[in-house]
DNA sequence: AAAAAAC
């Protein structure tokens, strides 16, 4: 019994001293070079309290008026150094807690002094604008005992409001790069004072071709400013990003890219192209659906299915990046808060939009990358409670659906619909005709000329009422109510949660249950 | 091939 105990060490081998001796050279350590050294009588390792982590009496009072006691790994990894002054290189994803591990030190390092006017203090970029919002509502809830000011610089409002805020001085700007710029350029901003600058989803901000942007933008700070680069993955792009604009940065790794959480049951439906609207109507009515994010890869047909799903009952918004900023803004908090049960949108909402609690995503249409696939679904199934992707592909997407199992390990287990005619894949190319959503060429002055062709004059035809546009059907989001200061006690009991990862909350157990021994990162 | 972001 007792002389099996210790039988690991003599496994070690060399190799491992090797690289261990290696490993001292740099300062990034790989995973598998950190000896455990917890006595193996005890059970569970102690979890870190925000209250060793150096932050004052008020952060850390918001943070428990918030419902948080344990910081997320990221959270505990990365606050002190960024306390320490240190830049910090941290891979993680939405859901890691992520947007605290910087926000939290910074208005430590912050509540010290005073801003000046038009010299912001610190610098948050983001790559959308819900991005942008969701962080600053981050500011606000933690530095509520604090007198801080934060400004939003975003696209589609107003910029005479924002120059104003800007006149006045602000602790910190978080900004789209789009509008920081023009605002830059305006004369209305000087970045000299900006000592603290965080960006976030640089791996987003490079798919988006952002980078220039934020080349120039880094140009405008001082050199002798700390940075904090945050990116889902660790492409040799990214590195190389990492590397310019970071000096001597602690590095902070939380979780894999391309896995799918344990709690995902997942799952694929082949139809023809013309069934998909019906065959995701049975997905939406037969499984226990309590909210879902419904994804399209086309912004057109994000607007097309979600008034078709509307039409048929259900509870639908839209969100994509060609609607106004005011309806983008109440429609995600129509979701956030149960008024609406579906939200149909782009890949804008694919990363980063913390929607806590979804019961089911389903993909519209299979993504066009497989990665990102997996930030898709990753919305759902988090905190240990199981969650359910759907996707729906057609017979020519056999190969986008290979691409995901083999980037993700896992099958997808193939689904049939009752009802729905079942298709299977097909090595022939994809038709060429009409697109999805396009309808038939409209005759415009020649009389209605050969009635319909013999397409059984589906649900999507019929929306086709020529002259009158729909009376004010009934909006998505109501765009009137300021939903948005509605975040009161009641908001953690929805089930969604906001951006809580339900593992966070007091009340419930904190240590995850854990699915496999070498999963050490948690399974959300 | 599409999405995001500035007026």
């Amino acid at each position: 019994m007792s002389a099996k105990k210790n039988t690991t060490s003599a496994r070690a081998g060399s190799a491992k001293a090797g690289q261990r001796a290696a490993a001292t050279a740099g300062d990034i350590m790989p995973i598998s070079d950190i000896e455990i050294v917890t006595p193996p009588e005890t059970e569970d390792a102690p979890q870190p309290l925000f209250s060793e982590l150096g932050l004052s009496a008020p952060i850390q009072q918001a943070i428990e008026e918030m419902g948080y006691r344990h910081p997320t790994p990221i959270q505990a990894q990365a606050i002190p150094y960024v306390l320490m002054g240190r830049d910090v290189l941290g891979v993680a994803q939405t859901g890691t807690g992520k947007t605290a591990s910087f926000t939290l030190p910074m208005l430590e390092i912050l509540s010290g002094s005073r801003a000046r006017a038009r010299m912001p203090r610190s610098l948050i970029l983001e790559p959308t604008r819900e991005l942008a919002l969701q962080v600053a509502e981050n500011f606000v809830n933690y530095g509520k005992h604090l007198k801080l000011t934060h400004a939003l610089l975003i696209g589609g409002e107003s910029m005479a409001e924002q120059k104003e805020v800007l006149n006045r001085g602000v602790d910190v700007l978080i900004a789209t790069p789009g509008r920081l710029i023009d605002l830059f350029e305006r004369g209305g901003l000087l970045l000299t004072q900006t000592k603290l600058l965080v960006i976030d989803e640089a791996d987003r901000m490079l798919d988006m071709g952002f980078i220039p942007d934020i080349e120039k933008i880094v140009s405008m700070l001082s050199p002798l400013r700390q940075t904090l680069f945050f990116s889902a993955t660790m492409a040799p792009e990214i590195r190389r990003l990492a590397d310019m604009f970071l000096h001597n940065p602690k590095e902070i790794t939380v979780s894999r890219p391309s896995s799918v959480a344990s709690t995902i049951e997942t799952g694929l439906v082949i139809v023809e192209e013309d069934d998909k609207r019906r065959a995701l109507r049975k997905l939406l009515r037969e499984s226990d659906m309590q909210n879902a994010i419904v994804f399209c890869n086309r912004k057109r047909d994000v607007d097309v299915l979600c008034k078709s799903l509307i039409k048929h009952g259900f509870s639908a918004g839209a969100l994509h990046g060609d609607l106004p900023q005011s309806v983008r803004f109440s429609t995600l908090e129509a979701f956030k808060s149960g008024e609406l049960k579906i939200l149909v949108c782009s890949d804008i909402a694919a990363r980063g939009i913390d929607i806590g609690g979804l019961s089911h995503v389903f993909n519209f249409d299979l993504p066009f990358h497989a990665e990102d696939y997996v930030h898709r679904i990753g919305r759902t199934g988090r905190a240990g409670r199981t969650g359910h992707a759907y996707s729906l592909a057609t017979p020519y997407e056999q190969p986008l659906a290979e691409a995901i199992e083999k980037l993700t390990g896992k099958p997808i287990t193939r689904l049939e619909v009752k009802g729905i005619d079942q298709a299977e894949w097909s090595d022939e190319p994809r038709p060429r005709g009409r697109k999805r959503g396009a309808k038939p060429a409209e005759q415009r002055t020649a009389a209605p000329a050969a009635p319909a062709p013999r397409k059984p004059a589906a649900e999507s035809r019929k929306a086709a009422t020529p002259a009158a546009p729909p009376p004010a059907r009934r909006a998505a989001a109501p765009a009137a109510t300021p939903a948005r200061e509605d975040h009161g006690s009641d908001r953690v009991q929805t089930g969604f949660g906001g951006d809580i990862p339900a593992f966070m909350l007091l009340p419930r157990r904190t240590t995850p249950v854990v699915p496999a021994p070498e999963d050490e990162n948690r399974s959300d």
